[in-house]
DNA sequence: TACAACATTAGAGTATAGTCTATAGTTGTA
DNA sequence: TACAACTATAGACTATACTCTAATGTTGTA
């Protein structure tokens, strides 16, 4: 599929996927065949990708973070242990943040408290 | 104290200090009895304050949501209904991100499982 | 009293993550 | 075949959150 497609199956903009594109985190090829222009074409995996940003990003990861994730999953190079080590970084990082949001969410309870019985 | 004292004590830059308090997050008060210079003075406040934006920053809270919330925190005007209404909007934030946290380490752990599994 | 250390303001510079515009070429259809 | 819709590339622009520099003035100590 070119661009467009991508774009409309997966609701992010054309300038956004080239964004992405640019900064690697995902990749059109052109087809060797067709020699008239120089349109980049999509797969399947493609959309995988983009829905792979979509919930990294709503979790807070850089651009880079979801690079490193990102070969983790499709990169068939990458050695088994390595890949697991990507994937436990990233755990770590999830469960670090899960940690603070619940400091957090006790600090604002307690505090919902606080100025409840500061009321009376 | 002085700026520099808030920043010693803090950890936080006096750049930053500074940067924040254009953002509306604190304020030093100028002494009215001293007429020689307009140097700003921070009580014990404006440490919590930096504190609670250390706190909130690290959750992935911006500047905005970290004003509303220091808004709930410290604003002796602001009625008790508005307080809790901003709290309770922070906290349904919070659980919506340790949701999202949560379903990606889901994704991460099962992930782990196929490529483990994959390598047979 | 010289001067290092500190204070303020204004504004420039940086990094991240997009978002948009201009230009030029290609494709599909009435 | 005209032309609307699509594609690629380069680069400008935006928002957020800092981070730093320059210019100017103040304070405290040897």
């Amino acid at each position: 599929m070119l661009i467009n497609e991508l774009s409309k199956r997966t609701g992010v903009t054309i300038h956004t996927i080239r964004f992405y594109e640019k900064s690697g985190l995902l990749k059109g090829k052109r087809k060797e065949e067709i020699k008239s222009n120089k349109y980049f074409h999509y797969d399947e995996e493609a959309i995988e990708r983009l829905e792979l940003i979509r919930d990294a990003k709503s979790i807070g990861f850089t651009i880079q973070e979801i690079s490193q994730l990102m070969d983790a999953w499709f990169n068939n190079k990458m050695s088994l242990p390595k890949k697991l080590a990507v994937l436990d970084d990233k755990l770590e990082t999830i469960e670090s943040r899960i940690k603070q949001l619940k400091e957090m969410k006790k600090l604002l309870l307690q505090f919902k408290k606080d100025v409840a019985a500061e009321s009376c």
